[in-house]
DNA sequence: TTCTATTATCGTAATATTTCTATATACAAA
DNA sequence: TTTGTATATAGAAATATTACGATAATAGAA
């Protein structure tokens, strides 16, 4: 196993799993804090902060990317990373929707 | 490995993961949101109605039990779960801080 | 061109997660 | 007490995740 059964949940859950799956991990939660205080784009000094191998914090910014939650432009050999903010607030709502339409009809 | 290095990042990153992990199931939303639909408390139709075995649902329940999401009421010989709306709210209240927190110093 | 710094990818080991079957437990009814 | 129903736990198989070392790819500097 090991397994998720995807096919039998709606787009929307499997969605909102998939976003919650991303953000499920301390190291991403502290990337995405880092990235965002530092107000300009930042480059791999994510590696000195958090106590991570280069190899590691690379993975862990191929799955935030994965959702759009963050975005890389390459300037010459270093790759700044910023917060996708149109996305981070459209993430942001669609949670608070999740929250709110289930919290609404509760006993 | 396979093991994340929770002694490198502090309280409040280490507890955003463990949410956003126990929510990052689908079957776990679908019971979620299974659970509010039914506006009382109720029971194991969760196993009729998600298509998974009856352990398997057992386990999601644990599961969200263990970061006090939901409650289980012993009646009898059957089990009512529900909603806990306080750590429900206090929660979606977490999650918004850290998505505000973050994006309010970002490029 | 050659060297060096930066980032990405590959491969792998350890551990975690998802799911199931089988079994145990708890309780109500017969 | 025995039977049946509801739920939990144990154990196991398949797959996923986390992390690292080694290596590749890229681009500017010497």
């Amino acid at each position: 196993m090991g397994l998720t059964k995807t096919q039998i949940f709606n787009v929307e859950q499997n969605e909102l799993a998939v976003i919650f799956k991303v953000l499920s991990n301390p190291a991403r939660i502290a990337i995405l804090q880092y990235i965002s205080r530092q107000d300009a784009c930042i480059c791999n000094d994510i590696v000195d902060e958090i106590g991570l191998a280069q190899p590691t914090i690379s993975q862990h910014l191929k799955e935030l990317k994965s959702i759009d939650l963050i975005r890389g432009e390459i300037e010459g050999k270093k790759v700044c990373y910023c917060i996708n903010l149109p996305k981070w607030t459209a993430i942001q709502d669609l949670l608070n929707s999740f929250f709110n339409t289930t919290k609404s009809n509760c006993c």
